[in-house]
DNA sequence: CTAATAATTTAACGATCGATCGATTAAATA
DNA sequence: TATTTAATCGATCGATCGTTAAATTATTAG
């Protein structure tokens, strides 16, 4: 027999994600040639079929692939985290925000990808990227559920509320450049900071259960 | 002589800009080949060249006139909103982010190609739609820093505050439905909350100025 | 009615696209 | 060493891309 696993082709296909998350970032997946991913990678095109069936399958492995260390990456946060103990909704926000900005500030190519170039995808690669985005979606939901039924939050509604955290905290990759003015832990603060004040209302007035003042 | 101008021409290229927002919108402006944009128009392909020198013409022209449409509607909405009179910075927030809110959920595709084909535009055009988008950016700003200047405001970061506010704002885009669970004005009502929130931080303890309490 | 011009069609150019084929090279097992 | 198989290359397929040139139709001024 020959090579059985990992010899070389591991490695070349690691390339070619790291060449494709590049070009796909910078120019879009369908600006992207085979060829030109090809010549980043130092290989011909024909080479790239033997690591990946098609083009679309190639961003499907991108984005599937982002998803999923996404969700891991938060599971091991929480446990690393919060080891065993119960936390507050309102700390368990502060940390899936914080969570968050970390994550998409670290791994901006995959994150403009995964919000990018969902409509490349077909239909069933988008059902498949699109559940794991709604569990995603879901853990926030939860915590913010928690929040409003123990008292703690004061939402209306509990869809729009997650997704203008998350647009929000997403877009911050749009603007942030790790150059830049601000560092990344002032970043995470500031949004950490709004993030909580939109969950938790301190107006004098209209105040229901008693509160847990944070910070 | 002949046809002056506006006969049947603009009519067409009207067309055109229609079709092309669609097809745009929803593929992409690097999927949309210009023979299914004529084929959409119901025309030959020739025939767009006779109204866009390119297809990279086509997009900066539809770039541009949602910009400068965006700026005219501000500038309109100001005028009729508070005729003359001068209005606190809460409410000026307020209204903007109505405004916002309202004109981007009106115009879903125009919006969605503003923010998704930026990385398409050639380098000139590039610039010249940015500069619209930072002038945008720039009146939401001018208010948040009047909020702070007299103490209504309480913001960290005038560039942050305001980057996070429209990129919650837009974001409203990728999932609102007019067929939908919530109502535009009910939608409108609650992110008109959250920037609020997001401006004022209502807590006991830190309070500069004496307060307007808004609703 | 005629001349001029706007608007569109037909046909095609050269380039590039994603993908495939068979041949070749390299590595590892038996 | 012989054999097997992963990995890559060189060449190319058919399709489609943006764009253009020439011919044609439609419209209006003079």
């Amino acid at each position: 027999m020959a090579r059985t696993i990992g010899s070389n082709g591991e490695e070349t296909a690691a390339r070619i994600r790291a060449c494709a998350l590049e070009l796909i970032a910078s120019q879009g997946f369908e600006a992207m040639s085979m060829r030109g991913l090809a010549a980043a990678v130092g290989v011909q095109s024909a080479a790239l079929y033997h690591h990946f069936a098609t083009k679309q399958s190639l961003l499907a492995d991108l984005m599937m692939s982002h998803m999923r260390d996404l969700l891991t990456a938060w599971q091991k946060a929480c446990a690393d985290h919060m080891a065993g103990q119960t936390a507050t909704a309102s700390d368990r926000l502060d940390a899936f925000a914080r969570f968050h900005i970390r994550y998409h500030i670290s791994r901006p190519q995959e994150v403009f990808i995964a919000y990018m170039e969902l409509r490349s995808l077909s239909p069933v690669h988008y059902n498949a990227v699109s559940e794991l985005r709604r569990d995603y979606e879901n853990l926030l939901k939860a915590i913010l559920q928690d929040g409003v039924d123990d008292g703690s939050f004061q939402i209306d509604d509990i869809h729009v509320t997650a997704m203008a955290i998350l647009a929000m905290l997403t877009g911050i990759t749009t603007w942030y450049r790790p150059a830049g003015r601000l560092s990344a832990s002032a970043v995470e603060m500031q949004y950490a900071a709004m993030v909580r004040r939109m969950a938790v209302d301190d107006i004098g007035e209209s105040m229901p259960v008693q509160r847990q003042a944070k910070q």
